[in-house]
DNA sequence: ATTTATACTGTATATATATTCAGTAAAATT
DNA sequence: AATTTTACTGAATATATATACAGTATAAAT
């Protein structure tokens, strides 16, 4: 699609907010209201740009007969999937994102901030399988019993949380591995997140 | 919220399919033509009517100025969860429905019908667990290997399936429970669908 | 029994709105 | 160097649109 220019682009931000807010589409008038031009015209000739470049259409004759087209209207928020790597901290950083996925509001009962791909089986008894999603909210307020990411020098793992005093136990859900004993303030040891709800695609 | 009327409900159906149509909320004018009205003032008491009861929103001369309230748009489609009951079939009749959860398309990479909330652990194994909730094709044609909703004499079970010819084996995913053999032709058997994804909220 | 809500037709109108025309000016493209 | 695109102001206008008013008739609620 054709690139668009910085006051295209505002025009356009103009018109999704305004939809947002009132369910409706703008007037020219409301347009001019929003961005401060002081002639409809302005932003007449901003929309039929914007229908020129494909990014909306606008019925003839209509109020308010402006319609996204379809790469335009944001259908729903996407949210990154992060692939668990051995090291390197799951950040939002673009060369650890592996794709987005469109995400639904009230799909878990708590927000989250991304969804971690789990490899190997360490939680495979807590249902937690390989190449599962992980919806992650970052946080350190964990209780015991939550299920957490946790980095220990650039090392991310996913464990059941379990914690008295200063002396932190991070136990696997597969008999096959074993516990982790460390302390709170142990350098490079951190509490990322915690799961919040969990996606398998098959 | 206040029940509508056959009328009321078919303003408010026009309405929503107008916007998903165009883009944006019809003219009362463009309700009559939908609906067949003669005047403006049949959709303009409609309207008011819904307004009254709390599915919209008027701005007050603003053209075209419905917005949908909260609960009356649907932000996506959504898509029934069932409950895994002991007896009984899972059909989308309403008594079985638990509730409707919002739905992305591309959220599994089949499509699927609904929602099957987990009972037991005869497949956690599979890293099935009690309340997850599979996403459930339905369909006849399953493959070996497949995680398959079959029914018994109104029994619903979800397991591994496993074919050679006439023979049908229902493996579970736990060892305290047992295989199940059974023959294609069996009066009462069917396969309902197969499990193309799993949702887990905690 | 009376009021209110539902369900319209039909007419009228103020105004909300799209849209055209006439300009100005700078930037980008050909 | 000439043309097109961008980025507006400002004024004018046909029409699209909300909305009020006057009716008619039935059903539901108080």
């Amino acid at each position: 699609m054709k690139e668009l220019t910085i006051q295209q682009k505002k025009v356009l931000q103009c018109i999704k907010f305004y939809i947002k807010k009132t369910g409706f589409p703008p007037t020219r008038a409301d347009i001019c209201r929003e961005l401060g031009f002081k002639s409809p015209n302005a932003a007449e000739s901003h929309l039929r740009a914007l229908e020129k470049k494909g990014y909306i259409t606008i019925e003839n004759g209509a109020s308010r007969g402006i319609n996204l087209t379809e790469n335009t209207a944001e259908r729903s928020q996407t949210i990154p999937v992060i692939g668990l790597v051995a090291a390197g901290s799951p950040t939002l950083a673009d060369e650890n994102i592996e794709k987005h996925i469109p995400y639904q509001e009230s799909l878990f009962l708590s927000d989250f901030d991304y969804f971690l791909r789990v490899k190997g089986l360490s939680m495979k008894d807590a249902g937690i399988m390989e190449d599962d999603l992980v919806a992650i909210k970052k946080t350190s307020e964990v209780r015991n019993g939550d299920i957490v990411v946790a980095m220990i020098d650039d090392e991310v793992t996913l464990k059941y949380f379990q914690s008295s005093g200063n002396q932190i136990k991070l136990i696997p859900a597969n008999d096959d591995f074993d516990e982790i004993y460390i302390n709170k303030e142990t350098e490079g040891f951190f509490i990322e997140g915690k799961s919040v709800g969990l996606i398998r695609e098959n």
